[in-house]
Parts: structure tokens; sequence; C-alpha cells
DNA sequence: TACGGTTTGTTCAAATTTGAACCATGCGCT
DNA sequence: AGCGCATGGTTCAAATTTGAACAAACCGTA
């Protein structure tokens, strides 16, 4: 750390102009799932780390870290998705206390239906700005960033490292 | 948009890797400053907005678009700092109707004694994992994307375009 | 097998956030 | 001046989020 703990004006500069995009990116997003599917964004993510883990389901533990979400956020938030039918809750089979959150039939198509605008937004608001090499740069860096912050982020694709006991297979 | 409406596996990469990397910094901010300085990071970010601002003071509804939150958000956490000691309200000249939340000397001191704090985080989680090339790039696209979400914010520096009515004179 | 330290998920209270409803004031036009 | 509509802030109820406290189940070791 030979980097003062400040930031230069060129730093702050780009930490405003992240700041200000999150927000209102984070708000455009909840508006239209809001309009679109009833859906709060930490519902959709949840529906989407579902969606694409092994048996569509995962223990309550992994899927508040991979959501970024306290355990208790995200026991209320399945609730809510098991009264709208999205989600169930079944028993782990390899571990009494565990909970399996899996997604139901219409939780799939509810976020086969959704996915589309929502993604929509997405590239719209962000995507759609990055250029190809700008893209792979971002990529990289927020990778980089969330593994120093201790994200359960595996890496690019072939890599040895301590690595996760990952739902590879 | 000659684009597909959904995301390309690179582009689904980059999204995820920014979902995941700023929901693990808002984590990182929030536990230091609450740690350090028993403030939210709204409420820092009110600070700020207010510290940069001419006469440390600005219109409520203003403040508000800058630091992307609701009216009714700001007015609660105005309310707070106000308890805090760290804001005040004072009447607006020119309009009757306004409210102008002025930072106050114990504001400001706080802000100062907390920023290094703040910073060294974002500095250490988010802006330091950027090369000056990358810096300039994610300032340039996030300037952008704000923009294309109604953003209030001021173009890097002489420019001519649409420009808002902005509180010149 | 019994014991201490962990891990899991839930419950609970407290804090925060949002949008809708609501007055009061400003502003353009007649 | 008088009207009609847009703006500025607050109030209010409802939804969400978090951390602390808890009970149950796991695990390694004596």
């Amino acid at each position: 750390m030979t980097e003062p703990p400040w930031l230069s004006e060129r730093e702050l500069d780009a930490w405003l102009a992240y700041l200000t995009a999150s927000h209102l990116l984070e708000r455009r997003i909840e508006e239209q799932l809001k309009a679109d599917a009833g859906l709060t964004h930490p519902q959709y993510e949840i529906l989407t780390r579902l969606s694409s883990a092994p048996g569509q389901r995962m223990r309550m533990t992994e899927l508040a870290r991979l959501v970024v979400v306290s355990k208790s956020g995200l026991t209320y938030q399945i609730g809510q998705l098991e009264k709208a039918g999205l989600v169930e809750r079944a028993a782990c089979p390899s571990d009494e206390r565990g909970i399996m959150a899996v997604l139901t039939g219409e939780g799939m198509r509810c976020l086969e239906r959704t996915a589309p605008g929502h993604l929509a937004v997405v590239r719209a608001f962000l995507i759609d700005h990055f250029g190809p090499d700008e893209l792979t740069s971002m990529t990289r860096i927020m990778r980089k960033a969330a593994a120093a912050m201790g994200a359960a982020v595996p890496p690019p694709a072939g890599e040895a490292g301590p690595h996760t006991p990952g739902p590879r297979t």
C-alpha cells in the first residue's frame, strides 16, 4: 500500500460515477421487475441462482452466500417465494438440520417469462455501454474485487487453487 | 438495437461479477461506516454531497436526486442526521416551500474524521483493482450509463448538450 | 458413548425504504 | 386578481433487511 489512503480526483470521479450509476440501475431493475413480474430484485436473484443449481435446489446458507444477503433475510424471502408458489422447501438428505430451497416448475416458468425483460434492462442501461475489451476488463476486475472481499466466485474456467467443492460433474 | 434482448455468456459473466462485487462492496462499506462512525452508507452520501455543495447546503429534492433516494427516504434520513446534530434544516430564501438541508460544523468534522477510513475501503476493494486506463474507461462508461438513466450528472468538464437547468447563478 | 465447540436455520425487535395521499406554495394565463 | 396545474416536503402504512438470541443437529475426541 504505497497509495495514499484517500482518493485522487480521477479516482473519486470514477467512484462517484460508479456509485450513481449503480444506484440508478438498481432502481430501474427494481421498477421493471416489480411491474412485469411482481418480484423484487433479491427475489429474482434467488430464482436465477436456484435455476442454475444442480437439481434446481440449494442449501439455505449457500444460497444466502451467493446472493449476498443475511441468513434471516433469505429465510424471509424464501417464505415469500414459497407463498407465491415459486419455491419449495425440502429436507436435506445429507444433513438433518439442512433445508433445501427448491425451484418449482412454476418458479422456472416465471423466470423464463421474466428474464428477457430483465436482461434487456441490464443490457440497455449497463452492458451496452461497454466495448468488447472493456467488458472483459470489467469482468476480470469485478471478479478480483469480489474475490478480495471473500466471494464464493468460481474462477473463469479451468484453474486449480483451493477450489470450491462446486456442483461440477 | 440489433443486439438480442438476452445476454451472451460473456455478458452474463460480466453482469454476475458486477452484481456480486457490488453487493459485497456495499456490505463492506456499510460495516465500516457503522463501526467507525455510526453512519449508514446513505447517510454518509448525504453528508458528502452537502459538503461539496455551495454553502454546504442543498434543497431536499435536489439532494434526493443526487443521492438517488426517494423523497420520503430523504426526509427520514435528514431527520436522523438532524437528531445527531450533523445536519440542520433551514428555510429556502427563494422559495417559501423549499427546505435547505445544511451541513453543520459538527457534520463537517464528522465527515473529515470518517472519510479516510471509508475511502480506504473503497480503494482497497474496488479502485485498486483498476489500472489507470481501466479507471478512465469505467468513469466514462458509468457516466454514460448514468446519463442514460436520467442522472443529474454534469459532464466531465466543458460541454454543451441539452444541459440541465442546473443551480447556476 | 458422552462432551464441548460449530454450524444451520428460524424467530424477534428495531431500523430503513418506498409509494401514495396530502397540504402549501409557485407559476402561467386569462 | 383569480384559476388550474405542477412542485416541494411530510406523513403514513406496508414491506424489507439486519443482527442477536436460540434450539437442533454435526463432529472430533476423550
